[in-house]
DNA sequence: AATAAAGCCAACCGCATTCGC
DNA sequence: TGCGAATGCGGTTGGCTTTAT
């Protein structure tokens, strides 16, 4: 646990502030006041759980539940690890759909082992919009009180409720050519409403963004976060789950990756979904 | 139509870890 | 080396929506 230097990525600058950072800092505070009343955790948890542009909203779908499921026998609740491995998906999406869906079925399983797939509860599917809604604010104590317009970020049926189209947040008055550090805030909102065209039916971005993270992801750091609990902790959950074995590395290195990335069967035509992969977390198929 | 119950999910909270001085 | 601040993470809660009665 615990966290990696909040400026270790690269082009990020540490150390004291120089005069110039806080003569623009001091600029942008003057033309833009300092808005919101945020701490910077919060800010931090809207950001990371919703206003990311490479958020993926929308169905949890079935390769994904699968890959949820397998990640959670492994690591237990360990949901940033888990999220780490599911592109798009905040560790938070996944806890939540962890709590309200397949924990309960992995229960009522347990619970009546006969039983083969039980449905999610009441099976209320979340349909969700690609965008954020502003509804018109309710007859609640708190929505009367204040004039406020809530953005409900909540994934929300259309109901009766009437939905405000959004408007933009007011970025129109910052030219991004002043302000390149911004960048990636100023174009956050026309990626969020691109990620329609993102969601795809059968996981092939999460492919994609496979592929992108390449040999990190084949090596990701499981074996290394479990050698670790497993140094702190004797009740660890190598333990728990004696088929896994910390210290015996992951089954890939760098030839055998290039392989994967150059063997022809996988080219864009290729029909594959993360089922193709499934084997890389069944435990059984490790050495 | 009204109300209660259940479901869902964003955000808060507290703890552990790390950084910078 | 110690300490305060910042950050990352998992657990929990509050409030809204939907469904059932």
């Amino acid at each position: 646990m615990g966290r990696s230097p909040c400026c270790s990525k690269e082009g990020l600058n540490r150390g004291a502030w120089t005069a110039l950072e806080d003569k623009i800092l001091t600029a942008y505070i003057k033309a833009h006041g300092e808005g919101l009343k945020r701490c910077g955790k919060s800010c931090r948890l809207r950001w990371l759980n919703y206003l990311r542009p490479d958020i993926k909203r929308g169905n949890i779908s079935h390769d994904e539940e699968e890959l949820i499921i397998r990640l959670h026998n492994l690591l237990g609740n360990r949901w940033s690890l888990i999220a780490g491995r599911l592109p798009g998906r905040t560790d938070n999406e996944i806890k939540n759909y962890w709590n309200t869906t397949l924990g309960k079925r992995a229960k009522a399983q347990a619970s009546s082992p006969t039983s083969t797939e039980t449905p999610p509860s009441k099976s209320r599917h979340k349909k969700l919009t690609t965008e954020p809604q502003v509804t018109k604010p309710s007859n609640s104590p708190q929505a009367t009180e204040t004039k406020i317009q809530v953005i409900r970020t909540k994934a929300t049926r259309c109901s009766s409720k009437v939905l405000i189209p959004l408007q933009p947040p007011p970025i129109q008055d910052i030219d991004p050519s002043e302000h390149q550090d911004f960048q990636p805030y100023l174009t956050n909102h026309e990626e969020i409403n691109n990620n329609a065209s993102v969601q795809s039916h059968h996981g092939t971005e999460s492919l994609d963004a496979l592929y992108s993270h390449g040999q990190d992801f084949l090596n990701f750091e499981i074996n290394d976060q479990l050698r670790a609990s497993n140094e702190d902790s004797e009740e660890n959950d190598i333990n728990k789950n004696p088929s896994l074995d910390p210290v015996q590395p992951l089954a890939f290195d760098e030839a055998m990756f290039k392989d994967w990335t150059t063997n022809p069967c996988l080219d864009d035509n290729a029909a594959m979904d993360l089922d193709s992969l499934a084997f890389l977390l069944e435990p059984d198929e490790w050495p």
